[in-house]
DNA sequence: TTTATTTATGTATTTTTTTACATATAGAAT
DNA sequence: ATTCTATATGTAAAAAAATACATAAATAAA
């Protein structure tokens, strides 16, 4: 029982989905590529912490839907009481900007201003689904879920990309401001 | 080459460094053991990226300082010309939050506010790194390293990870806010 | 004087992750 | 008709990363 596979188990507590559902939904927090989730919910459903059933479907391929048993929650709730480990961040960009002074600043500019290009994206998509969210989750204005609510971690999380989303932008763009528009002059 | 390669090679692009040291600078932008970073050092030399010098030490053991040659110079140029490739973020906190509900108010509070203290840590840390960078680079109130400066790259880094640090905290100090923090009452 | 910690470098093994290989259905576009 | 894309599931192989195994010098603490 790795990471991937608790998230996997934390993903089916609120709904049964397939594992390629599985895949593209975790990718925001434990990128994961199908080739690791597959095996992996193979693996999980031979532990008996879930259960599978193939669904026929006309529009598309069939898939399998999984389901998680009483074990996989009883396996959540023993998760959730250890600390979780620290967050691991891998950024190419924070590595380049390191040894930028190397080279002309326009292709530094170039390499900040294709990453804000990538957050105001991101930025875009996280308000389509926060108010997706909202809407599926029947909330009136500045309301959020209840504790209770399957929706409340997933709002919270949310609320985190959207606020990291945001100070990413700033940073962006203050980088931008301060690169030197013109090849610097030699004294 | 992978980018791990290219993240020693942009360190050592500013001073010369042992293996150990690379090993303890990486770890805030691409966190990496000295299992990895060892291995990695002797194949960059023996492609001619980097020079290796044995120094002495009275008061430690003796260390192997590596610096970058005219060709890891050039890597790192050209590597710079590329599109940084999105940033990867692990975190299991944001797995564990989406399972929130399956268990008391308490147990959730517990783990934001571990993580909390952790960026309250991050943040003390870092306050101290930028203001020693300030006084390596002799800077005045308010200025910052030019581009040409070695420490122009240090410098926005650090920025990022102090604004993040922030939002960060003040995530963590809303969730923790909107956690009931009795156990909800059940009509 | 023994023990613990920091610095320092390395290898071996295992686990995790990515990339590539492989197949197949359904709809949309060309 | 053919091609492309999205959906869907799997395995094989390679690369990356983590853990464990190993050693050792120097200092500080018990």
């Amino acid at each position: 029982m790795n990471t991937l596979a608790y998230g996997l188990l934390s993903l089916l507590s609120h709904s049964s989905l397939s594992g390629y559902d599985l895949m593209l939904r975790i990718q925001p927090f434990w990128p994961a590529k199908h080739s690791q989730i597959y095996p992996l919910l193979a693996r999980l459903e031979r532990n008996g912490m879930v259960s599978c059933e193939l669904v026929q479907q006309s529009d598309k391929p069939d898939k399998k839907v999984y389901s998680i048993n009483d074990k996989g929650i009883a396996a959540l709730q023993e998760w959730l009481t250890v600390p979780a480990s620290d967050p691991v961040m891998r950024d190419e960009l924070m590595l380049k900007a390191f040894c930028m002074s190397h080279v002309d600043p326009a292709v530094s500019r170039e390499l900040f201003a294709a990453r804000l290009e990538h957050y105001r994206n991101k930025l875009e998509r996280l308000c389509q689904k926060i108010k997706s969210v909202r809407q599926v989750d029947e909330l009136e204005e500045d309301q959020m879920p209840s504790y209770q609510s399957p929706y409340f971690g997933a709002y919270i999380m949310l609320n985190k990309a959207l606020m990291s989303c945001r100070t990413n932008i700033e940073w962006c763009e203050w980088v931008l401001a301060v690169i030197p528009v013109e090849e610097a002059s030699v004294e």
